[in-house]
DNA sequence: TGGGAGTGCTTTTTT
DNA sequence: AGCACTCCCA
C-alpha cells in the first residue's frame, strides 16, 4: 500500500487520498493525470474503504476505459471484470441492456452509429416527402443530436419559426421511427439512461447507493447531458472526482462544454480543487512555449505547467516556400533523426486537418520512410464490414429498417427501387416494419422480397445454435456477400476484410467471455457500433506517425513536427470567423500540440500551399509570434536567405492586396461580421478579394466598396 | 443494373 | 485537386 502512493509529488498524492468528497483536479498535460486516477481507484479498494462493485469510473474513449482497467488490475489484485469502468456510451447501454424494459427498449436493441443515423434520417426524409433541399439530412441529425444532448425531447422542443416548427416535427417523426425499429442512436442511449434514472425512482435509489464513488476523466470533454446524468447518479451522496484540463478542450464543436468545470468548481467542489501543474514530458523550453501559447487566452481557470527536466533544446522554426517544400524539409530532418538513431515511432508529424497528409506522405513514401497514417476509415465503418454486420443485424432483430435496406438487394437480387417504394409505402400504411411488411407484397417483385425474408430465415435458424464466429462466418457466405467479392476485381481486400471479421468475433468471444443480455451476437453488434476499431496511434510501432492533431491528443512523442502553421488554417479561417471562441479553442488546440513533444518541436508554414486545387499565399500562424523569440530557434535553409539576404520577416513574401490587407488577414465587414481573407485578383482600386465569412459563406468583395476593416 | 459524367463540398471527431 | 454523391443512359 505504501508502495502505492510512495512515487506521488505532493499534489498528486493529496489528490489520490481525498476523503469521499467532491473534487475537481486541474491536471495539466502530462503531469500524472491517468495515474492519478487509477491509484486513487486502487488506494480506495486496497485501504477497504469501498468494495470494487461500488465504483463507477467514466472515460470518453474504449482505448482509455481499456487502459485504465488495465492499470488498475496492475496495482490491486482485483477482478478488473467486475468494475464499472467505461465511456458514457458503454456504461448507459449496459444500464439500458439491464433494465431494457423500463426503459422501453426491447431487449436486443440495436446501436445506430453516426452513418446508420443519417442513413435512417434520409429515409425518413423521403418516407415524408421533405425536401432535402430545403431541410439537409446532416443538418437535421445535428439538430437531433443537440437537443438530445440539452435533454431535450421533441415534445419539449421550441419553436420561433415555420423551419425549425418543421425540424421538431421531423424530430417526433425521427423519434417514432427509432422506437418502432427497436434502435437507438448515441445520443439516445444517454438521454434514455437519464430518463430511467430520472423517473425510476427505485432504480435510480439502488444506483445512487450503489455507487459511492465516481470518478470522471477528460472532464472538459463532458456534454450538457452527460454532465447531468454525471449529477443524477451523485444525488445519492456519492463523491464525485472529476479530472480534467480545460487548456485541453478541443471538442467544443460536438457539444463539449468547458464551462462544465466552472460550473462544477461553483457547485460542488468549491474547496477541493487541486492543480497538478508538474509536467514530467517535455523539457522546459517545451513547456514555456505552451505556457506562453495558452496564457493569450481569457476563459481559464489558471494553471502554469513546470518541470526539473531542463531547457532541453530550443524550438526549431521552419517556414518554407511552399507545402512540399515544407515536406521536404520536415522528411530531410526526420531521415536524419534516425540516422541518429531515433526511432522513426518516435516522431509524429501533425497538422490541423487530414487534407495537409497527402504532400507529407508522398515525400516519406518516396523516400522510402516508413510511416502510419491515422484517421482513415475505422474497420468497422467499412462497407463491406457494415454489409455482413446488417445481415447479423436483421437476424437478431428483423425490425430494422435501416440494416434492412442496406442488404435488401446486396448482393442484387433484382429488388429495385420501385419494389422498395412500393415495400415502404405497405409498411408505413400497417405501421409494420419493412421485414414485416414483405409478406404482403405480391406479384413478381414480391416474390423477390420474400425470398430475402426467407434468407434471413433461414440464416437466423441455421446459425440459432452456432458459436459466434461460426455465424458470421456462415452469414457472410451463405448471403451471398463472399462471392459477391470474389467476382469483384477489387474484391479482394473485402474479402480479407471479412476474414478479419470472423476473426474479431472469435476474439470477442475469447475477452468478453460472459455474454451480456440478448447472447452473443447482439454483444457483438453493440460492441461494433460502440467500438468502431482502432483509430487513436498505438505504442511501440516502428513508423513515422501522421495524425491530425485533435487525434494526437493523450498521446506523447519524443519529437514532435507541427505543420501547416498559417492564418486560415491553424487558427483555422472557419474558427477564426467565429469570433473570439473560436480563436481560443484553435488556441487550446495549438497548446495540445505543442505539449505532445517530450524532446523536440519543430513547428513549420509555407508560405505558399496547394488548397482546394488553388494555390493559396499564406501568412505565418499568429500562434508562433506568441512564442517567446529565445525559444526559437530559425531554421532557414540556404537559398531562402540567398534570395533574400535581409532575413525575410514572417510572410514577407505575400503579396500585399492594397491598404495593407493580405491574404491570411482577418478583417471585419459591417455585415458578414469577422472573416478571413482567403484570395484575391486585382491590383490598387480594382482589386477584389475572397473572405471567407465562416457561417456567413465565402464572399468576393471589390475592395472599394466593401467596407473591410483589419482585425 | 451498373457505369460514366456532372455537381458540389471541403476542420477537427468519439460514441 | 479529390472525393462523394446524384442522375441519366445503355
Amino acid at each position: 500500500m505504501s508502495d502505492l502512493l510512495a512515487r506521488l509529488n505532493p499534489p498528486q498524492l493529496q489528490a489520490v487520498t481525498l476523503p469521499p468528497v467532491h473534487a475537481l483536479i486541474l491536471a495539466g498535460a502530462g503531469s500524472g493525470k491517468t495515474r492519478v486516477l487509477t491509484t486513487r481507484i486502487a488506494w480506495l479498494v486496497s485501504t477497504g474503504q469501498v468494495s470494487p462493485h461500488g465504483l463507477l469510473a467514466v472515460t470518453f474513449t474504449n482505448k482509455a476505459a481499456k487502459e485504465m482497467t488495465a492499470r488498475i488490475a496492475a496495482l490491486v489484485p482485483i477482478n478488473p471484470r467486475g468494475l464499472w469502468i467505461g465511456t458514457f456510451h458503454g456504461l448507459c447501454n449496459r444500464l439500458l441492456r439491464a433494465h431494457h424494459r423500463d426503459a422501453g427498449l426491447p431487449q436486443t436493441f440495436q446501436i445506430l452509429d453516426s452513418a446508420d443515423q443519417l442513413a435512417a434520417v434520409k429515409r425518413l426524409l423521403k418516407n415524408l416527402g421533405v425536401d432535402d433541399e430545403k431541410y439537409p439530412p446532416r443538418e437535421i441529425c445535428h439538430f437531433i443530436n443537440g437537443h438530445k444532448e440539452q435533454g431535450i425531447r421533441a415534445a419539449q422542443a421550441e419553436a420561433y419559426d415555420a423551419w425549425t416548427r418543421r425540424r421538431v416535427e421531423l424530430y417526433a417523426e425521427y423519434e417514432a421511427q427509432c422506437n418502432r425499429e427497436g434502435v437507438v442512436d448515441f445520443a439516445e442511449l444517454l438521454l434514455r439512461c437519464y430518463e430511467l434514472l430520472s423517473r425510476n425512482e427505485p432504480l435510480r435509489r439502488h444506483y445512487q447507493e450503489r455507487f459511492r464513488y465516481i470518478l470522471v476523466d477528460e472532464f472538459q470533454d463532458t456534454n450538457r447531458l452527460q454532465y447531468a446524468w454525471l449529477k443524477l447518479l451523485a444525488a445519492g451522496g456519492a463523491s464525485l472526482f472529476a479530472v480534467g484540463d480545460d487548456d485541453q478542450s478541443i471538442y467544443a464543436f460536438r457539444g463539449a462544454e468547458v464551462g462544465n468545470m466552472r460550473e462544477f468548481e461553483r457547485d460542488y467542489a468549491r474547496s477541493n480543487v487541486i492543480r497538478l501543474e508538474q509536467n514530467y514530458r517535455s523539457h522546459g523550453n517545451i513547456l514555456a512555449a505552451a505556457n506562453a501559447i495558452i496564457k493569450n487566452n481569457r476563459e481559464r481557470l489558471g494553471k502554469n505547467l513546470w518541470t526539473d527536466a531542463g531547457a532541453g533544446e530550443p524550438i526549431r522554426a521552419f517556414e518554407a516556400w511552399s507545402d512540399l517544400d515544407e515536406a521536404r524539409f520536415v522528411i530531410d530532418e526526420i531521415r536524419e533523426l534516425i540516422r541518429e538513431g531515433t526511432g522513426a515511432g518516435q516522431v509524429a508529424v501533425l497538422y490541423r486537418s487530414n487534407a495537409q497528409s497527402r504532400v507529407l506522405e508522398h515525400e516519406l513514401f518516396s523516400r522510402g520512410v516508413p510511416y502510419r497514417v491515422y484517421g482513415g476509415l475505422r474497420f468497422f465503418e467499412r462497407q463491406e464490414v457494415k454489409h455482413a454486420l446488417a445481415y447479423l443485424r436483421l437476424i437478431a432483430n428483423p425490425d430494422d429498417d435501416t440494416a434492412f435496406l442496406r442488404v435488401v438487394n446486396f448482393p442484387t437480387r433484382g429488388i429495385g427501387a420501385r419494389t422498395l417504394e412500393n415495400l415502404q409505402a405497405a409498411a408505413h400504411q400497417t405501421r409494420s416494419s419493412l421485414y414485416n411488411a414483405a409478406a404482403s407484397l405480391s406479384g413478381k417483385a414480391g416474390q423477390a422480397v420474400g425470398a430475402f425474408v426467407a434468407l434471413i430465415e433461414i440464416l437466423r435458424r441455421e446459425t440459432e445454435s452456432l458459436p459466434l464466429p461460426e455465424v458470421v462466418e456462415h452469414v457472410i457466405e451463405k448471403s451471398g456477400l463472399a462471392q459477391h467479392y470474389r467476382t469483384e476485381k477489387e474484391g479482394q481486400e473485402r474479402l480479407e476484410n471479412l476474414d478479419e471479421l470472423i476473426n474479431a468475433a472469435a476474439s470477442f468471444v475469447d475477452d468478453e467471455g460472459a455474454v451480456g443480455e440478448g447472447g452473443a451476437l447482439v454483444s457483438f453488434l453493440t460492441h461494433a457500433s460502440l467500438e468502431a476499431g482502432e483509430h487513436q496511434a498505438g505504442e511501440g510501432q516502428e513508423a513515422v506517425q501522421l495524425m491530425s492533431v485533435h487525434a494526437a491528443k493523450g498521446l506523447e512523442f519524443d519529437v514532435v513536427f507541427i505543420t501547416g502553421l498559417e492564418q486560415g488554417l491553424f487558427p483555422h479561417e472557419n474558427a477564426v470567423a467565429e469570433g473570439r471562441d473560436g480563436l481560443e479553442e484553435e488556441r487550446r488546440l495549438m497548446y495540445v500540440a505543442v505539449t505532445r513533444a517530450r524532446q523536440r518541436l519543430y513547428l513549420s508554414c509555407a508560405q505558399t500551399r496547394m488548397l482546394h486545387g488553388q494555390t493559396r499565399y499564406c501568412v505565418p500562424s499568429g500562434f508562433l509570434e506568441e512564442i517567446p523569440a529565445e525559444l526559437l530557434l530559425k531554421l532557414n535553409r540556404a537559398p531562402a536567405t540567398a534570395m533574400a539576404p535581409t532575413a525575410p520577416a514572417y510572410g514577407a513574401s505575400v503579396p500585399a492586396i492594397a491598404g495593407g490587407l493580405r491574404i491570411g488577414q482577418t478583417v471585419e465587414h459591417s455585415k458578414f461580421g469577422l472573416g478571413v481573407i482567403v484570395a484575391s485578383e486585382g491590383r490598387g482600386a480594382d482589386a477584389r478579394v475572397q473572405v471567407n465569412f465562416g457561417g456567413a459563406g465565402m464572399k468576393w468583395l471589390a475592395l472599394e466598396y466593401a467596407k473591410l476593416t483589419a482585425v
